[in-house]
DNA sequence: ATTTAATGCCTCC
DNA sequence: TGGAGGCCCTTAAA
């Protein structure tokens, strides 16, 4: 740091420096109309200026004592000259400091890298066709480009793995599992609610271990998924960089149960197991895409494409899977029917919303889902969409910061859960969707994450009608769980194990199993 | 004016 | 020594 901050001011006085220079050529320069240099002069003035002073002393030497004393006024009056005017340029050069680059007066680094696109942005949001691109770093572009936005073809994608042998028989096998062991899952048994109290103690036996830590893709993670499975604990997670890493906690060495795909080529915002066959792994993202991972069948098959747009949430209307709601960030919906053929549909405009962060259908009365946007939380009711100007059954208004989600508690959708940037989560009772939805509780929690971590989301535990799960900013690490009245039922802490922020987590439908995904890639899971 | 989104650098092994 | 891992403030744009 010490070396960076002395570069900065070498370049500064540098800088400066030339400004200097500068403006004594100018002085020169003007001097030189009324003074009249001889020739010989002329090569000291473009030593003194340009190439260093030494070259020109060499001359001086050379130069009888009268010419040395004429030449050594006209410098001096040219540097009274000079020195006048330069209080007139250095305020001015102040002036412009301080209009220009203010934050580089007060802090070292504003902005670093300046490329062509200013912002990286992908060429498809930049309509620019890949091909025909014309821009100044030409050999760098499209290696940059292939990086960190791959552009990924229209229709169905292989499985093919960036990080292991895909040809293998082990790949094969790792397919296999995910494939079969979706049949073979038991059923859910009755969802009882447990008492609080055995709760807490089948959360304290949850634990986490340094088999159970990975890294499963470059970059960090915006969505995680646990696969229904009794038998196998198989996570998913989709990252910032469009990646998803899929882990069998089962195989040892761990590196050997993991491997990682590129199905997106933007962050996946949003990834289910498929309700209806966990060999089926949607996930959604900012390119504008929702594919289906079919383990079976080892492709990323394309179930909604849209270039223009960037989807940010989805969930499924009808439990069988067949049709869907997706979110953009531009406020508008989506209803997708993966029964008819294509990949497009119509897409329904809400004037309501500027921005969808999270979508969520009501468990029981799938016909209502609930959104949460830039201010206010919205209601619908799928059934009564029209293409545009859909008006929602009802508004929630008193969130004063961004939302960064709303989900229906899983069971009987009784309750909503809200996550806002004003360091406030907050419980409304929504057993009553056709009239108020009360405020119940808030509860207190850091919720600003800064630049560098994903936001938190609290969500409910699926067989826990009750409480939610949300990420933590507090040391130790942590991942929280409150009751719905807003107490503190459980600190998930991992010592060693967990030693950065898990910002988005997910729980097993039927087991205890938590997932929780960190910004650098790596899933840590606690399991009894 | 106020809020949001952005994405580089330090530390540690 | 290099690279992975972790991560707040701050700042520019909206």
């Amino acid at each position: 740091m010490e070396a960076t901050s002395s570069k900065a001011e070498s370049t500064l006085q540098k800088s400066s420096l030339d400004v200097h220079a500068e403006s004594n050529k100018r002085q020169y320069k003007s001097t030189s109309d009324t003074v009249i240099l001889s020739a010989d002069t002329e090569s000291s003035q473009d030593g003194d200026s340009d190439e260093g002073t030494t070259p020109g002393m060499d001359d001086f030497s050379g130069l009888s004592p009268y010419e040395k004393k004429r030449l050594k006024n006209i410098s001096e009056n040219a540097n009274f000259f000079a020195s006048l005017q330069l209080s007139e340029s250095a305020a001015r050069l102040r002036e412009m400091i301080k209009k220009r680059q203010p934050p580089e007066s007060k802090r070292k680094k504003p902005k670093k890298k300046e490329n062509g696109t200013g912002c990286r942005r992908s060429m498809r949001l930049l309509k620019v066709d890949p091909s025909g691109v014309s821009l100044p770093a030409t050999p760098t572009q499209p290696i940059l480009v292939a990086d960190e936005n791959p552009l990924l073809p229209p229709g169905p994608l292989e499985m093919t793995s960036e990080n292991r042998d895909d040809n293998s028989e082990l790949f094969k096998g790792f397919l296999q599992t995910w494939a079969e062991v979706s049949k073979t899952r038991s059923k859910n048994t009755e969802k009882a609610l447990s008492s609080i109290k055995s709760y807490k103690a089948n959360l304290n036996g949850m634990i986490i271990s340094e088999d159970t830590v990975y890294k499963v893709t470059k970059g960090p993670i915006f969505s995680v998924a646990l696969h229904p499975s009794e038998i196998r604990t198989l996570v998913a997670a989709g990252a910032r960089s469009g990646q998803v890493g899929l882990w069998d906690l089962t195989h040892q060495p761990k590196e050997d149960g993991v491997y990682i795909f590129q199905p997106h080529s933007q962050p996946v915002s949003c990834l289910y197991f498929s309700p209806a066959n966990p060999a089926h792994l949607l996930s959604l993202s900012y390119d504008g895409t929702l594919r289906c991972g079919d383990f079976s069948r080892a492709v990323f098959e394309e179930v909604y494409r849209d270039e223009g747009s960037s989807f940010s949430s989805f969930d499924f209307l009808a439990e069988d899977a067949s049709t869907l709601i997706v979110g953009h960030w531009d406020g508008s919906m989506s209803l997708v029917d993966r029964r008819t053929p294509g990949t497009s549909c119509e897409k329904l405009i809400n004037s309501s919303l500027s921005k969808i962060r999270t979508v969520h259908v009501h468990p029981v009365h799938r016909q209502y889902f609930i959104t949460a946007g830039l201010r206010d939380i919205h209601i619908y009711d799928a059934r009564c969409l029209k293409p545009s100007r859909s008006q929602p059954l009802i508004s929630l208004t008193e969130h004063t910061k961004s939302i960064a989600s709303a989900y229906f508690s899983p069971l009987t959708g009784n309750r909503v859960v809200t996550t806002c940037a004003d360091c406030k989560l907050r419980i409304f009772d929504s057993s009553c969707i056709s009239s108020k939805i009360p405020l119940l509780t808030t509860i207190r929690h850091n919720t600003i994450t800064g630049r560098w971590l994903t936001r938190f989301q609290a969500v409910w535990d699926p067989k826990q009608e009750d409480c939610i799960i949300v990420g933590s900013m507090a040391h130790p690490r942590r991942v929280e769980i409150f009751h719905e009245r807003g107490k503190w039922v459980h600190s998930f802490l991992g010592g060693e194990c967990l030693a950065s922020v898990c910002s988005i987590n997910a729980m097993h439908p039927t087991r205890y199993i938590l997932a929780g995904g960190n910004s650098s890639g790596r899933i840590h899971v606690f399991m009894n």
